[in-house]
DNA sequence: CCGTCACCGGTTTTT
DNA sequence: CCGGTGACGG
């Protein structure tokens, strides 16, 4: 038990109380997975059964890393933990009690872009205007309906929702989401959120059900708890309700996906829904500087309604955050390299200690393009996941119609690739066939003689007959031979051998490394079932990280905050700091959206170990055209203490006056770029500006002197406490009566001698 | 039914 | 800027 030792006082009391409610808040790096981990390895040595013991997490990553950490403690056994993303635990719940709800067993998962193309379809049946119900918006619709667990009937008959969507013209909603409901269900297929809200209709409807794993979780673990929404919520109060030895750990403060539902209420009433719940904080910072806490509590002290807690941390002091102005999006990532090579070698770091974060996707080209010109190695976590790309789709496409030949996407998808003479005519017929006649997509294939007519009816069949056959050899074959024959028998290998092209080229090879990793499946020996059909089974699951090939290779990480939340990296650039980008345009209707911004950025600023470099363009490229941008408002709100400004002006020009040493107000130094209206008033923890005395006018001041009173335009009073350096570049220390000690270059600062 | 071309709209963030 | 969609002619 030698692992308790590590431990600090609360961090061990935590993995100590194994039983009852306990509820962990724990702040930025202090050290969470290590209670996770050690809490699970302490149970297995308290002789707890793995298989009792559950533990869901958000990501395969986080799952992944916690399981080997653990593997570590306590050897095999941890192998048997229930460890996983919600939505990979309930699958495998699901895939065995599927049938209770009139599912296959083998039912399809459809990912966000099955969603969408399922969700187009019935608006262009319904004849709907796809402006007015944009997809985007009809899907988030439905998701948020059911991770509230509004069921399609309860929605159409809630007159309040009702009447909201017609107030906003758009009184289909409800059809839409019905119709959505029964062709999932008749395609044998559960989007993202069914697999939680199915688990739901599960656990409620069949008692005996809810009994059974009940009593096998008999300790649940929650990760990322102020991440969960209503329904993952419902699950783990359901599962936990008899035993109560329920543990749940999270940050309120990184609470970062509401936009996808996730309801930070459920950390902050934990305490009401278990009255006895025992509650463990961890508040000291074992990651970062600092400097780093500091500036991280500076941030986050700008929102309301939050647990309280204090992170501190007892390293070293460290250096002050860098803040950087590029002229342009290409500029900010040449100063980024530029940066990387330079810290690099000064300090010896590897590549792997640096990670460049950025708010949205699109940031990474311009940090690529300037990695790749300077011979910087990196890797992009994130973006279009492998499994996305098309032709992996398309291949996985037949697969899926092997298993479940009524999964509709899959078929809509291929039944015409590669070409085959099956028109959008054909398929539409036979959707709508199978509407009409309530049957499943695959009954009128098979039947086809009685929709169609000849030419589309031979080519159809000929469809079917190839579908079959693969089950057929699916059903004696591994995997791999399977996948195999699949890949040869469909066209797929052959469509895309003969284009020559780069990206023929590259879909090609991306189609062989598919094969490969279902080869390694197959030849896998800590698994019994390996048919295609269990290979298949939680792709649409996985990630881009989970198909990481050298995890180990010395690169700088690229990725969105979003991913980087539990990473830390010795060097942090987070790049973007620019009203409108960073908080997201999106996000300034309301104080909550505007509220869960800034967690994310106090989520970026906590990555950081040692130094956090920040930055922004006053110009990007959006859509292919030059666009001003401002700096971020959250530059504003970080203590300016700890800052150091790293200006370089490459175009020296009069807006520059200043810069290198006063507290800068962001907001106004981009005379070309007018200021926007602001859209709400934030808390700013700038004092109010100082207004200076009338006919205010800076003295001469090479003749300063220790002890002098001085006025600055914007500072106020203070009193000059220290002088050093030598003349053009001689720097006074003052301590203003508003805002304390400021250094000043006095060749820039405006000073009025008072006495 | 298939290929070409003009047009449009999309960037949050992830399972 | 890019990829997807829709209209049109072969």
């Amino acid at each position: 038990m030698d692992y308790l030792a590590g431990l600090n006082p609360s961090q061990r009391a935590a993995v100590e109380q194994t039983e009852g409610p306990v509820m962990i808040v724990a702040g930025a790096g202090s050290g969470k997975t290590r209670v996770i981990t050690y809490r699970v390895a302490h149970l297995i040595n308290k002789s707890v059964d793995p298989f009792n013991i559950l533990v869901l997490t958000f990501t395969n990553k986080a799952a992944k890393e916690m399981r080997e950490r653990i593997m570590k403690v306590v050897g095999a056994e941890a192998k048997n933990i229930w460890m996983g993303t919600f939505h990979s635990i309930f699958a495998r719940i699901l895939r065995v009690e599927a049938e209770l709800i009139g599912y296959p067993k083998n039912f399809t998962i459809y990912d966000t872009d099955d969603t969408k193309s399922l969700l187009r379809a019935i608006l262009k049946e319904m004849n709907l205007d796809d402006k007015l119900y944009n997809v985007n918006h009809v899907y988030g619709r439905i998701s948020s309906a059911k991770n509230n667990l509004i069921s399609p009937q309860e929605y159409n008959k809630n007159e309040a929702i009702l009447a909201e969507d017609r107030e906003n013209g758009r009184g289909q909603l409800g059809e839409i989401y019905m119709t959505y409901a029964q062709r999932c269900y008749r395609a044998g297929a559960m989007d993202f959120d069914d697999l939680l809200f199915k688990t739901n209709v599960l656990l409620n409807k069949f008692p005996e059900v809810l009994h059974k794993y009940q009593h096998q979780f008999k300790y649940l673990m929650v990760d990322e708890y102020q991440d969960t929404n209503f329904s993952q919520y419902l699950i783990v109060k359901r599962l936990a309700a008899v035993n109560e030895n329920i543990c749940v750990v999270g940050d309120d403060a990184q609470s970062i996906y509401a936009f996808r539902g996730a309801n930070i209420q459920n950390i902050l009433n934990f305490q009401k829904d278990y009255p006895d719940v025992k509650v463990y904080k961890l508040e000291q910072n074992y990651r970062s500087t600092k400097m780093i806490v500091n500036a991280a509590n500076s941030i986050i002290a700008n929102n309301k309604n939050q647990l309280e807690k204090n992170v501190f941390s007892d390293n070293e002091e460290g250096d002050k955050i860098k803040v950087a102005r590029a002229f342009s999006d290409n500029e900010e990532g040449k100063i980024v390299a530029e940066a990387i090579i330079q810290e690099k070698s000064i300090k010896s770091y590897n590549y792997k200690d640096f990670a460049i974060l950025y708010r949205t996707n699109a940031q990474s080209r311009a940090m690529e393009e300037a990695l790749r010109k300077l011979n910087v190695p990196y890797k992009i976590y994130g973006g279009t996941s492998f499994y996305q790309r098309k032709e992996i789709k398309d291949l996985i496409a037949y697969f899926r119609l092997t298993y479940n030949p009524n999964d509709e996407e899959a078929l809509k998808r291929v039944i015409n690739y590669p070409r085959r003479g099956i028109g959008d005519t054909t398929i539409e017929k036979i959707i709508v066939a199978a509407d009409q006649q309530q049957y499943r997509i695959w009954d009128v294939v098979v039947n086809a003689q009685m929709f169609l007519d000849g030419r589309s009816f031979n080519a159809v069949s000929g469809f079917a007959l190839m579908i079959q056959s693969f089950q057929a050899v699916g059903n004696n074959h591994s995997a791999f031979e399977t996948a195999m024959h699949i890949a040869q028998h469909s066209g797929i290998l052959k469509d895309l051998y003969e284009d020559k092209s780069v990206e023929g080229l590259n879909r090609y090879e991306n189609i062989q490394e598919l094969l490969n990793g279902i080869k390694e499946f197959s030849e896998r020996e800590d698994i019994e079932e390996k048919g295609l059909d269990v290979f298949l089974q939680d792709i649409a699951l996985l990630t881009n990280d989970d198909n990481d090939k050298n995890p180990n290779a010395d690169t700088v990480s690229l990725m969105t905050i979003h991913s980087s939340k539990g990473l830390e990296f010795p060097n942090v650039f987070i790049v973007g700091l620019e009203e409108n980008l960073f908080p997201s345009q999106l996000s300034l209707n309301s104080r909550t959206e505007l509220e869960e911004e800034r967690r994310l950025f106090y989520v970026a600023v906590t990555r950081a170990e040692k130094k956090l470099h920040l930055s922004y363009a006053t110009s990007r490229y959006r859509w292919g055209t030059l666009n001003n941008c401002e700096p971020s408002r959250f530059l504003d709100e970080l203590n300016p203490a700890c800052l150091e400004l790293d200006f370089k002006p490459r175009m020296p020009t009069k807006e520059d006056d200043g810069f290198q040493s006063e507290r800068v107000t962001w907001q106004q130094k981009d005379t070309f770029s007018k200021p926007k209206p602001k859209v709400m008033k934030t808390t700013s923890i700038l004092p109010k500006a100082h207004v200076p005395t009338a006919g205010f006018a800076p003295s001469d001041t090479s003749t300063l002197q220790i002890g002098m009173e001085v006025e600055h335009e914007r500072f106020g009073f203070g009193k000059v406490v220290n002088l050093e350096g030598n003349k053009p570049d001689m720097k006074a220390t003052i301590s203003f009566k508003e805002l304390g000690q400021k250094q000043l270059l006095l060749k820039f600062a405006k000073l009025r001698i008072v006495q």
